[in-house]
RNA sequence: GCGCCCAUGGCUCAAUUGGACAGAGUGUCGGACUACGGAUCCGAAGGUUGGGGGUUCGACUCCUCCUGGGCGCGCCA
């Protein structure tokens, strides 16, 4: 709103401007919100700023009335910033609104519909889970929640790798788990899979199957082996993302791409457009034209494609089902992918702008300060579903929201079982549930409360600093939102959930909201069941529990 | 060797994408209601943002060099 206003301002001087910036600045001294645009104007207006400044704010001041009926003050301060100071009609009556209209308020429409596929997790499905999988899966649900939330069509998705080497070795090792198991003994692929998970899996097989597949070659029974252990792991990983609270909308098969010529269709289309070549008995995709540093192999001499030649053909895929923009949400050991990913895109003529990937850094598993020895072959594993056992879900993802995805994290099993009675989270779902309460005491349902006077109630009475420091956070949640909607980076709102509940619980330690004097009670009602409406989208869009009890 | 990412109080992290005096939590020290939930609240100490140089009205943020750490660099997946 401010921003439109200022646009408005700033190009009503004859000046082009497409973006103003806008921000609640630190100090309150500084007024409620603040732009510095006239700064970064004064290059360009070869002019001092405070001067363009003033002529801003004198066009501000020429408007409509209904437009700056928001404002008490409009002024300049310091080098050239323009503050805003809100009166406080104006945020009773923005309060009022967030009651009464909460989706309306509480989102900002940036998407229009757009479709965004979200592409995230996509383990391989020949073991359980780890924790830098939780971090992806954790950043992945809650950017899903945001941008839907922004009015974006998303679809989330997993792609599964059931097919090529990994699940091979996987089946392999069952295999030779599963002869081991019956009393003949049978080496282990060389880089195979161990642990528990594989055993039992041997063990089923054992099961159902008796010695039917003993003596048998492996090659002559492989597909069973594959076909059985990929899937019971797969449903093991399911089931840690179901009790993790993420959930995706497909399971792209990598095998259904080669089945169903997608693959080959793929490699055609590149080839089509000039970008495919056979050298040396391969065939190559000339990415070195499209950004990358050398060219990639996607058929190799021996005939079989590679795995680039699947994810290829995956890319290109997606491009087809027509989504206006792509997100890969990656392990940060995959950066060096992304250029020849982005070729696919652009060989088939898309700017690569429509593909994102967002690079989530590496996980540390420490206890106690010393690192967890982690060795998936070995099957020595702290797995995403021990950790959501030992610490829990809620706390398990506030650790990976606090945080930018952008930088490794250090995960403490102990700090951070230590630290679970107090953590963070709990801090924010404990103003939840403190409000909830209130409710409870005042024996009134928080939604119908004021549904039929919700306009006499008169909210002048709430004058304490605290009471419009919280009204104005409430009142700035969309500018929060669309931040973090617009820089795909969840953790803000994670944070302004934080400071929010930081300034309700000493309020709520001063002030009394169940009172003697039955306006002011119904005042104070008021704020805090928007409070606990902004609280609530907040943890819904992170993934978190929102407890009316804890 | 080349490329990408990171470095912020003792510890774990933020900093509105170049904005005003760098903020939280945790830890340490000291305090608080016989009323709405003490998973709370109030106060104190703690910083030359790894180091040098540069760009400009203004730098944690951009450029450059250096130091230290992580990850990549296959006709593996």
């Amino acid at each position: 709103m401010i921003k439109e206003l200022v646009l408005k301002a700033v190009t009503g001087m004859g000046i082009e401007a497409d973006y103003v910036e806008v921000e609640i600045p630190k100090m309150q001294s500084q007024g409620d919100v603040s732009t510095p645009v006239a700064l970064g104007l004064a290059g360009v207006l070869r002019k001092p700023p405070r001067v363009i400044a003033q002529e801003i704010i004198a066009a501000i001041k020429e408007m409509p009335r209904g437009d700056i009926a928001a404002f008490d003050t409009i002024e300049i301060a310091g080098p050239g910033f323009i503050n805003f100071r809100f009166n406080k009609d104006y945020l009773y009556e923005q309060l009022r609104l967030l009651y009464r209209e909460r989706q309306l308020r509480l989102s900002v429409d940036v998407g229009r519909g757009k479709r965004v596929l979200i592409e995230f997790v996509s383990a391989n499905p020949t073991g359980p889970l780890h924790v830098g999988h939780g971090r992806g899966a954790a950043l992945g649900n809650a950017l899903s929640n945001l941008l839907q939330t922004a009015g974006y069509a998303v679809e989330r998705e997993f792609y599964i790798n059931d097919a090529g080497r990994q699940v091979r070795l996987l089946g392999q090792s069952v295999f030779a788990a599963y002869n081991t198991l019956l009393e003949n003994p049978c080496p282990y692929p060389e880089e195979g899979y161990r642990g528990e998970l594989v055993e039992r899996i041997a063990g089923e097989l054992a099961s159902t199957d008796g010695n039917r597949y003993i003596g048998v070659d492996f090659d002559n029974c492989a597909q069973h082996f594959i076909d059985y252990s990929y899937r019971k792991m797969l449903e093991e990983v399911k089931e840690a993302l179901d009790s993790f609270g993420v959930h995706f909308d497909n399971w792209q098969s990598e095998r259904l791409l080669f089945d169903g010529g997608m693959v080959k269709g793929g490699i055609d289309s590149l080839r089509d457009k000039g970008y495919v070549y056979d050298k040396d008995g391969a065939v190559w995709f000339k990415s070195s034209e499209l950004g990358d540093d050398k060219d990639r192999v996607i058929i190799k001499q021996d005939g079989q494609y590679t795995y680039f030649a699947s994810d290829l053909a995956y890319h290109v895929m997606k491009i087809g089902r027509g989504y206006d923009e792509l997100i890969n949400i990656w392990g940060a050991d995959h950066h060096g992918y992304i250029p020849r990913v982005k070729a696919v895109l652009r060989a088939e003529g898309l700017q690569e702008s429509r593909l994102t990937v967002l690079l989530v850094q590496m996980v540390s598993l420490l206890r106690d300060g010393k690192p967890v020895q982690m060795s998936k072959r070995a099957g020595e594993f702290i797995t995403l579903k021990d950790v959501i056992g030992e610490i829990g879900s809620d706390t398990t993802k506030f650790i990976f929201m606090t945080r930018r995805s952008d930088s490794h994290l250090d995960f403490d099993l102990e700090a951070a079982k230590k630290q679970s009675s107090e953590n963070p989270v709990f801090y924010v779902q404990y103003a939840y549930a403190r409000i909830n309460s209130l409710f409870k005491k005042h024996r009134t349902d928080m939604s119908s409360l004021f549904s039929d006077r919700i306009d006499s109630i008169d909210l002048s009475c709430l004058n304490a600093e605290e009471e419009l420091q919280i009204i104005k956070k409430l009142v700035l949640y969309p500018m929060t939102f669309q931040g973090a909607v617009r820089s795909r980076e969840p953790h803000r709102i994670t944070f302004y959930l934080q400071e929010l509940a930081a300034i309700f619980h000493p309020y709520y330690n001063k002030y009394r909201i169940l009172t003697e004097d039955g306006p002011l009670t119904d005042a104070r009602l008021l704020m805090c069941a928007c409070i606990s409406i902004v609280l609530e989208e907040g943890l819904r869009i992170l993934g978190l529990s929102a407890p009316k009890l804890m």
